[in-house]
DNA sequence: CACTTCCCCTGCAAGC
DNA sequence: TGCTTGCAGGGGAAGT
């Protein structure tokens, strides 16, 4: 894999450099490096994971993994930081504050951090699917499509609806739903993905009980209905059409209430 | 500007 | 059994 950079510099001029800070917005790690040279400014690496992407801290010794990408040795060289990513979606930027500073500004606000109040307000006006707008990371970084999918279920919300016509109560219960589902998959041990491993190689509990994604024609654990899947902004969805009723659903429901009348 | 669609890449599962 | 085909996802570019 190559780093991308926009210093000029090559992979060897990492070497000597301190790590100052590591830090996370949404999806993206910050990790802030520092030459011994007094007066240097900070150069960052940009890391996006990917869905496959694994950084695992390793001892030199150790067999490299298939699909391993990047090796940063560490301090005496007995460790490594190693970069696996099977699927190579992860994106690797090594840039300069600047360019740091300009990325971190085009992400929205955290899912796990933001205050209700702001992401109510992250609704309004927009026309388009709150799927899509929870998936958009410049609008709300942090999201991937599982936990949009679980967070859209636990507000009875149906991904299709318009963001802009989610009543403030719903909009609440969306972010009560998405702080639920985050913590409660943190907790679990970072992932429902088969080949996931944190940082020191533990395997991901892959025990998050999903209640409806990749569960199509299964049924809702809490009504029965089957769940459905269809296509948002090119995303699979999956949502139970009796706990999360559809806008449009809800129109044709007035409307034949109306030819009744 | 807001929003959607396409593409990258590989492993897995379904279908013939 | 073995091959082919389709699907999955994050994010950036390109399109509407």
């Amino acid at each position: 894999m190559a780093i991308e950079t926009t210093n000029g510099g090559d992979a060897q001029d990492l070497r000597g450099a301190t790590v100052r800070s590591v830090r996370r917005k949404g999806k993206t790690l910050f990790i802030e490096l520092r030459r011994d040279r007094t007066g240097q400014e900070s150069e960052f690496l940009l890391w996006n994971l990917g869905m496959t992407g694994q950084l695992v801290l390793t001892a030199s010794d150790e067999p490299v993994a298939a699909h391993t990408h990047v090796r940063l040795r560490l301090d005496d060289g007995r460790e490594e930081l190693r970069y696996r990513d099977v699927r190579r979606f992860g994106r690797i930027r090594w840039c300069g504050s600047q360019e740091s500073k300009r990325v971190l500004s085009r992400l929205g606000p955290d899912a796990a951090r933001v205050k209700s109040k702001t992401f109510v307000k992250l609704l309004e006006g927009r026309r388009g699917a709150v799927k899509s707008l929870l998936l958009n990371q410049q609008i709300l970084a942090g999201l991937g499509n599982i936990y949009a999918d679980e967070s859209l279920f636990d507000a009875g919300i149906h991904p299709l609806t318009p963001a802009g016509r989610i009543p403030p109560s719903k909009a609440l219960a969306l972010h009560r739903g998405m702080h639920l589902v985050l913590r409660r998959a943190i907790r679990s041990g970072g992932t429902s993905f088969r080949d996931f491993v944190d940082a020191e190689g533990n395997p991901g509990w892959f025990q998050v009980r999903l209640r409806v994604y990749g569960r199509a024609g299964q049924e809702c654990r809490r009504c029965g209905t089957l769940i459905e899947k269809i296509i948002v902004g090119g995303r699979g969805s999956h949502f139970c059409a009796r706990c999360q009723p559809s806008p449009l659903n809800l129109d044709s429901r007035r409307t034949v209430g109306r030819t009744h009348e």
